[in-house]
DNA sequence: ACGTCGATTTCGCCA
DNA sequence: TGGCGAAGTCGACGT
């Protein structure tokens, strides 16, 4: 990883062309070439980058300020004319071990799918991310009466997760072997507005508690 | 902007919760209060962030370590242990001036707002930014005959901008003193894919030559 | 403050 | 490799 201050202006050619005047930024070059430019503020996204695989050419124009030219495979073009550097400094870093994350859509899945009856008596599993034609239903499952169910699952629950769950009944309900087929929204979370929406189309709004889902899971695994 | 390289390991505890174990990494602290954490690769996304506004606290632990608190107003926090320190320095940049883009699909829609008979001979333009039930219609316009015309304007155009485009010829065609609304695909580069859905639907595809419309308006330009 | 939409979105999964 | 959907998406703009 190298650190380079530096006052700079780039230039970016590829999906755009764009420009960045005269100014002292953070240009950071990292182990698999990528570089990126950032201001003063904002965490996350760069002024400028260019994602890897791409190669760093290191130049020096008539006024002998460092240009460097970054290019990928596509052709995009990322050049840093620096006119005067502050600070310039290398570090070994190695390879990284990783985020490691919880709490995540696919985890709350697993973990309803193994307790349908978190949501009813009697409800069971039929499958996990069941195909459609306009794509997977979270899970769809058996209410103790027999009638089909269709689950969205979502961290957050919003309004397009209820408008994406309405698609998806309202295709499953032309299947007669499934019809008629009950809506389930569970979330986390769920907005006041998302569930307005559901309530108004049938759809029932379950509110899931990850840490005694979990937990559940946890006494399972204890039994071994 | 304070550059702090150090082994540490990072808690987030928010919309998820996740762990970076001890490792050496690039913690970032810009002026703005904003912290993000950078691995040795990737030039465009962050390990870990806090976007701002936020508020940093610097503490130690019982083992003399330095944990770094980075708060918001959300309760999102974000937690850096720092077993050891390897580079820290700052360095004052200013506010920065700000990226120039240029053919972004705003400058498109205007360019050609301004030469619809790019499209066809006699067309004219209704309004930019039509405004309907289910968002604005980038360009109405009409024909030589009078027809109405439904324009979608992309930089690229992929699968998804023809299915926007479906939905407002869907909807505009239900208004009989619109109907029939004719609909344009009108991009830089329209993928094949997207051409063939386009074509399947009724739907014209025309490619845009971004520089030919500036010419003819760098052209108006130079008549003042 | 909230909802909508674009982004050089990036990123991951799966066919 | 392309398509599709999620992201701690972020960020800008309009109401």
């Amino acid at each position: 990883m190298r650190l380079v201050i530096a006052r700079c202006s780039v230039d970016y050619a590829g999906r755009l062309t764009a420009h960045l005047p005269l100014a002292p930024r953070l240009i950071l070059v990292k182990a698999d070439q990528s570089v990126s430019i950032h201001a003063d503020d904002r965490a996350y996204k760069p002024l400028n980058w260019m994602s890897p695989p791409c190669t760093l050419k290191e130049a020096e124009n008539e006024d002998g300020a460092r240009v460097w030219t970054v290019q990928n495979k596509g052709g995009e073009k990322l050049i840093i004319t620096m006119a005067e550097v502050l600070h310039d400094s290398s570090h070994e870093l190695g390879v990284d071990p990783g985020l490691i994350k919880d709490g995540v859509e696919a985890h709350l899945q697993e973990l309803l799918a193994d307790r349908m009856d978190t949501l009813g008596d009697g409800w069971s599993l039929i499958r996990r991310e069941y195909p459609t034609a306009i794509g997977p239903v979270d899970i769809l499952g058996r209410d103790a009466e027999g009638g089909t169910v269709a689950v969205e699952i979502k961290r957050r629950g919003e309004i397009d997760g209820v408008e994406q769950l309405t698609r998806y009944l309202e295709l499953l309900n032309r299947d007669p072997l499934l019809a008629p087929v009950q809506g389930v929204f569970a979330a986390q979370e769920i907005k006041p507005q998302a569930r307005t929406l559901a309530t108004d189309r049938g759809i029932r709004c379950v509110t899931l508690d990850y840490d005694a889902l979990r937990g559940v899971e946890d006494d399972k695994l204890r039994l071994f």
